[in-house]
DNA sequence: ATATTTGCAAAGTGTTTGCACGTAA
DNA sequence: TTACGTGCAAACACTTTGCAAATAT
């Protein structure tokens, strides 16, 4: 997601491309890894646009509805949004709950047998991948 | 799970069985499908054992903590907790959230490549299938 | 007997909302 | 100019915690 593409994208929509917005987008373009709507707002605030945790909650809820951003709710903590729109995957380690992208597991042309789908439109299936990162297994 | 296996286990673990933690299991033995801790509180409540809210987030947290109960957390709303042990996935309704229980997306067998693992030592592969279920579909 | 578990209420997190003010289009 | 977005603070939903009283072993 660039910032060129998402304001063609989000005037396609007619919606407004305040700073705030624009701040939030230049941020999550940067972003290495995923980031909580607090990161984000800590992030953005020390710049020159200032912005309320609200707004950043809104842009992002936002952003994710647009499928410009993931979302990842997984046991305890904050949502973590993820920058990266491509498909993929993630990898949870549940002991430091650092969360990292991998490469789909399911290929994209598996469709579930129709027995399975019980009537489901299907629209994305989420494989979360769950264990303990290489520092914490070593560490137990 | 039983109440018998699971009194085995809990003791297996040095726990008390209370009365309220007997309540707790006895219900989520009946249960059909998942439950949040409120629902469980709500059920439980009405029998002859007093039990507060805490102490069912207490025991669901634990017996999820023992792998006797499933946890799924996703898009907003309660933890909802699984009583079915065996593997299995999950279809969510983005509309209604309902959430039901499939056979395994992936077969148990599959392995990760190893160099997706990124040093990850895999615990489980949790999948959920996303969209809409056939009423929510055929209302829109 | 005594180490756990419970209940309660209070504090914590994380997120959303209501409304007056501000601003992009 | 005006509909939409923002900031603030307060409300909200969900969960955890601290501690004294109760209880399973």
């Amino acid at each position: 997601m660039t910032r060129d593409s998402l304001s063609r994208r989000l005037r396609a929509r007619g919606w407004r491309l305040t700073r705030q917005r624009q701040a939030v987008v230049a941020f999550l373009d940067e972003a290495q890894g995923h980031v909580t709507a607090e990161e984000v707002h800590a992030a953005v605030q020390t710049g020159a646009t200032p912005i309320s945790l609200a707004t950043v909650y809104n842009t992002l809820t936002t952003l994710a509805a647009m499928g410009e951003l993931g979302e990842v709710r997984a046991g305890r903590g904050p949502t973590r949004f993820d920058p990266t729109v491509r498909p993929h995957d993630h990898l949870l380690c549940d002991a430091c709950r650092r969360l990292i992208d991998i490469e789909p597991v399911l290929a994209p042309e598996v469709e579930l047998p129709a027995a399975r789908r019980r009537g489901f439109v299907v629209d994305r299936v989420d494989v979360l991948v769950r264990g303990r990162c290489r520092e914490c297994a070593a560490a137990k």
